[in-house]
DNA sequence: TATGCAGGGTGGTCAGACCACTCTTTTGAA
DNA sequence: TTCAAAAGAGTGGTCTGACCACCCTGCATA
């Protein structure tokens, strides 16, 4: 009966179904999902159209199956997503160039955010990212740097995105670096965005991107 | 022997396969692909495994099958991806307000690269969108100046993000609208953009943004 | 000529069978 | 008693073959 039900796809539907049951047994990111054979038996669908459905949440990153061991809610950790949607939907973009400007713009709108915003000025993780600069504590400041000040404008879904969008944008971005010049420009980056600064704070996230582009070149 | 190959998911190669199958052959978006039972047998594959692989792929948006024609490479038009996002990823999100915000962060780049870029500034969509404000040609004319911005920058992947986003953020932004005062507004921002005063454009566009929240608030 | 029906091809679903792997329990030897 | 090996149960991974629902086309019939 549920066969004639509009056109709605089967697959679809027992996701739908999937995530009620996630949400009402209170399953964590982390923990196991019924086995296929229960889940076909609980759903009332033979274990081919669960395993559909489930291969389908996998490429999302949504579940981790273990061979042996059952399927497991993810952590959206998993970048299948991004591998698939790169050679398909990347293939539309014009270039990389789009991927880095993308990055960008979720850079300069993060920076502009905590700039304008005195109580997001005041997070210590700004002093911080200051004596870490200083102290060179860790050899990914690069990266550390842009990812704390998405992490502190508390939108979610620009870091989500600014996240799948780095892995994209250049490698070298994820490599330690040791220039003197480069800790500089970032110096003052963060100088200016704690006086409220905005346009002088994004000049200088122009010049170090600038920087770093022309770093990256190169290296090629 | 294919089997023992490393701890690869299996229909993760397949859709590996499919991606080379389709450009070698140059399917194009529209175009029909072999049938399920015609890559099981040139795969070296079963049909379950197949169907796997065409299953995610269909989840992402990337292809459209239908029953009795075939599998067809989707135009990226269908919102499969969008509707399971929206209950899995969109939940972490910290709200709908996220959405929201992470699409003004895509308006308001656009609105900034156009206005700083005089070349962008002489496209004759401008002055088409002066006249269909002025004559009413659409009533569409809200989505379509946040569109047409975008589109003028030419970064089709945040055209992209930005297309997701609004499918989330208010229905009401795609609904017919005929207020006076907004369209002088809207008129303000186009004079300001085109002037290439950035930050009095960008004013306009907080303007307007104010005023499209509070009708939308109206209304629930 | 126009209509309708049958057949072939397609995706949708299913049951059942193995395999490979992981973990737990049991067994048996030191 | 201890602990390592073997057996078992449970899980995902894959395959086969079958049937259904649907779409299209071409042929036969009116």
């Amino acid at each position: 009966m549920q066969n004639s039900q509009s056109s709605s796809k089967r697959f679809l539907d027992i996701i739908g179904e999937l995530q009620s049951l996630i949400s009402e047994q209170k399953i964590e990111y982390g923990d196991r999902l019924p086995s296929e054979r229960h889940l076909a038996e609980k759903l009332q669908v033979s274990r081919t159209a669960v395993r559909e459905a489930l291969r389908s949440m996998e490429l999302l990153g949504l579940i981790e199956t273990r061979r042996g061991e059952g399927t497991f809610l993810s952590d959206f950790k998993k970048h299948q997503l991004v591998e698939v949607l790169s050679t398909f939907i990347m293939q539309q973009a014009r270039s990389i160039q789009d991927v880095v400007e993308t990055r960008m713009i979720h850079e300069r709108a993060a920076i502009t955010t905590i700039t304008e915003n005195e109580e997001l000025r005041m997070l210590p993780v700004w002093i911080g990212m200051q004596s870490k600069l200083r102290e060179r504590e860790s050899v990914f400041w690069r990266v550390d740097m842009v990812r704390e000040t998405i992490v502190a404008t508390e939108n979610r879904l620009s870091l989500k995105i600014w996240f799948l969008l780095k892995q994209y944008s250049g490698v070298s971005f994820d490599v330690p670096i040791e220039a003197d010049e480069e800790i500089a420009i970032v110096h003052e980056l963060l100088d200016e965005m704690m006086a409220g600064n905005t346009e002088k704070a994004l000049i200088c996230y122009e010049k170090w991107m600038n920087q770093v582009e022309g770093e990256r070149r190169e290296t090629e």
